[in-house]
DNA sequence: ATGGTGGCGAGGCCA
């Protein structure tokens, strides 16, 4: 089974990158972050034409998760249970035949010291707790999605300029590795130990253009049986250029 | 270059 995970800011936007690439690709289960559209208005017709089933938890303008699949999804829940962090779409879970998966656009934080920064540490301790609730440890699991958060300076294309400030802070890594405290492990490291696989680049700098000056934010968090049975963690490099394309590339995980 | 581009939706917010 071959999970995506791909922040497309704005379904609708891009649609007409994510059709081919479904098309080309075929992933088995496709997560989306920041669908930007209430489920009413998702491209349901199209992509349902395109072999997948979908699970939706959209909202106007903002945010928004889906789960695409080609098979059964079974499942599904929406949010972490808790009204404070459930007012935006940001989570949505399901089973896919033996893997349980759990799609999260994670709060981005604005900068260090803003209140969205202090928001986003609390939101990451209520993913936690939701994940040590709800995914046994001893099953498939894979948490993916947009966490806006680097593991350390190996996912930094300069490290001395982002030093300390969003996406790069200690305790921002700290909440991520706290994540995965509850039995969970950054699935792509030990298939790139090297690091300086990104999967998003400012539209601003022109972070792509100009050299693959990116980021590394989009995760497939692994239990250890998803793990034991996967043989690749990928970055679809090819997804960000070309014409319209969003900020962030896919992230491909294989699991035998 | 503390700017820049992109999406939404129709001016400003968010990333």
């Amino acid at each position: 089974m071959r999970i995506a995970t791909w922040n497309v800011n704005s379904v609708r936007a891009r649609l007409e990158r994510l059709l081919p690439w479904l098309a080309e690709r075929q992933p088995d289960v496709v997560c989306l972050q920041e669908t930007k559209c209430i489920d009413e208005k998702f491209p349901r017709e199209e992509i349902e034409d395109a072999g997948y089933q979908v699970a939706l938890h959209g909202q106007k303008t903002y945010n928004g998760v889906a789960i695409l699949s080609k098979k059964p999804i079974e499942d599904v829940t929406r949010g972490v249970g808790i009204e404070r962090f459930d007012k935006d779409a940001r989570v949505i879970g399901a089973t896919v035949e033996d893997v349980m998966v759990l799609c999260v656009y994670v709060v981005n934080g604005h900068e260090v010291g803003h209140p969205r920064y202090d928001y986003k540490l609390e939101w990451l301790g209520a993913l936690r707790d939701f994940i040590v609730d709800r995914f046994p440890m001893d099953e498939k699991v894979s948490v993916c999605g947009d966490f806006n958060v680097t593991f350390d300076d190996l996912d930094v294309y300069d490290p001395e300029r982002w030093r300390g400030r969003i996406l790069c802070s200690g305790p921002e890594r700290k909440a991520l590795t706290d994540l995965c405290e509850t039995g969970l492990q950054d699935g792509l490291r030990p298939f790139h130990p090297e690091g300086g696989v990104y999967t998003w680049w400012d539209y601003r700098r022109r972070g792509f253009e100009q050299g693959n000056r990116g980021l590394r934010i989009d995760h497939h968090l692994l239990s250890p049986s998803a793990m034991a049975c996967c043989s690749g963690v990928e970055v679809d490099f090819e997804a960000r250029a070309g014409v319209r394309p969003s900020d962030h590339a896919p992230v491909i995980a294989t699991l035998e």
